[in-house]
DNA sequence: CCGCTAATCATACGATTGTATAATTTCTCG
DNA sequence: CGAGAAATTATACAATCGTATGATTAGCGG
């Protein structure tokens, strides 16, 4: 005689895809890539460990899967939370506050991103994934400059929009990396209104803080 | 009758622990922390995995023995590089360089750094290793921007001297990690040029790319 | 309402992990 | 030069890893 199996409900295989991805980007948010574990992950979700590779031809797959849904994710709700209307300028100034608070911009996205480097640099699936996320964002971001710059009677030519928007996303970069890795160290808004004024700097504007 | 022994010589505490620190480092670099094992450490090191417990009371101590050692060296030799005369400007201009061209910038390094992450963000010793070595790194930048802005006439106050520091050191960090993430991305010197120009601008000042 | 299919659970398996311990070799010192 | 201490190797061990397989149950079409 034997302790009964558990009940379980049959569920919509995309729902179920969406579940063990969650829980495999929190446990690798967490508790770091070694974490994620087919059993934690198949825990987390609520369901037995037979089931990732019942979903996913192996972890690996899961995990690719993650790391895409994940990208998509970050870019789509930047994307969602810029003002269609209002200047340019408005428009680069909420990018930058964007960029630069949560979710965005906090230790768990920070870890998650140091967590998926390795599987970048060799998986080419991966990589790839990246670069094309990583130029989707710059482009929005230089879009968003040659359009600031243009509003206040500064023109800018193709090859100084590139580099323009590599130094403005460098330091969008920088400050991420350094706010999510010392959270504490910064006082509230710092990051964001040091990212401000640097950007502000670099191209000669005078971004508001106050913009929406 | 079994197999014989292979001969060994002993060496100097010091060297052997340089040496499974240097393994751990390579290994982590290459292929990610999971593939830092102790049988692969003690392999990639020359010596059997015994070793590491010998001269190591636990495998976590090894890395974080290995992320004070790699954290040192890269402080030591971006200092080591800094010429002791010249104008400040110089200084600060040659610490630029430095750090955006390898051994300091480059996708091994960053490699490294991502391994490392989540390591800092759990345990408490290995964040202070991080807080000890950012800071200083970041107190060095920033009594170079003091002594290069004080030196073309423009004091800065102490708040605005911290303020400065961190918007470089992100400029830095920010084309440090898209340099290492996506080597081909840019051309040889772009990263340094627009490192250059773009702590110009924040700073208010006018660097020279040639300086050494 | 019943049986069939597939979704789900449970468990097993070999490989690999970090750690512990025993066996050996090297070197130092009287 | 020979014994004792320390360094080094080799092996064992329990835990855990990703994967594979078989048993069971839920939901749907007849």
């Amino acid at each position: 005689m034997s302790a009964p199996r558990r009940s379980f409900t049959r569920d919509d295989p995309e729902t179920r895809r969406a579940a063990l991805i969650g829980a495999a980007l929190d446990l690798m948010a967490e508790d770091g890539p070694q974490a994620a574990t087919v059993r934690a992950i198949a825990d987390a979700a609520g369901l037995s460990q037979g089931m990732i590779r019942h979903y996913f031809s192996t972890k690996e797959e899961l995990i690719n899967a993650a790391y895409q849904a994940h990208m998509e994710a970050q870019l789509t709700a930047t994307r969602a939370s810029l003002p269609a209307d209002g200047t340019a300028m408005a428009r680069l100034a909420r990018i930058i506050t964007v960029s630069l608070t949560p979710p965005v911009s906090d230790p768990r996205t920070l870890s998650l991103w140091a967590a998926f480097i390795h599987m970048i640099r060799r998986d080419p699936a991966m990589r790839a994934t990246h670069e094309r996320n990583y130029l989707r964002f710059r482009d929005l971001l230089e879009s968003l400059i040659v359009a600031a710059c243009a509003e206040s009677g500064r023109p800018v030519s193709k090859e100084e929009a590139r580099r323009l928007a590599i130094a403005c996303n460098a330091v969008l970069d920088g400050l991420w990396l350094e706010g999510g890795a010392l959270p504490e160290a910064f006082a509230p808004g710092e990051l964001e209104q040091i990212g401000m004024t640097s950007v502000s700097a670099i191209l000669g504007l005078t971004l508001d803080c106050e913009a929406t």
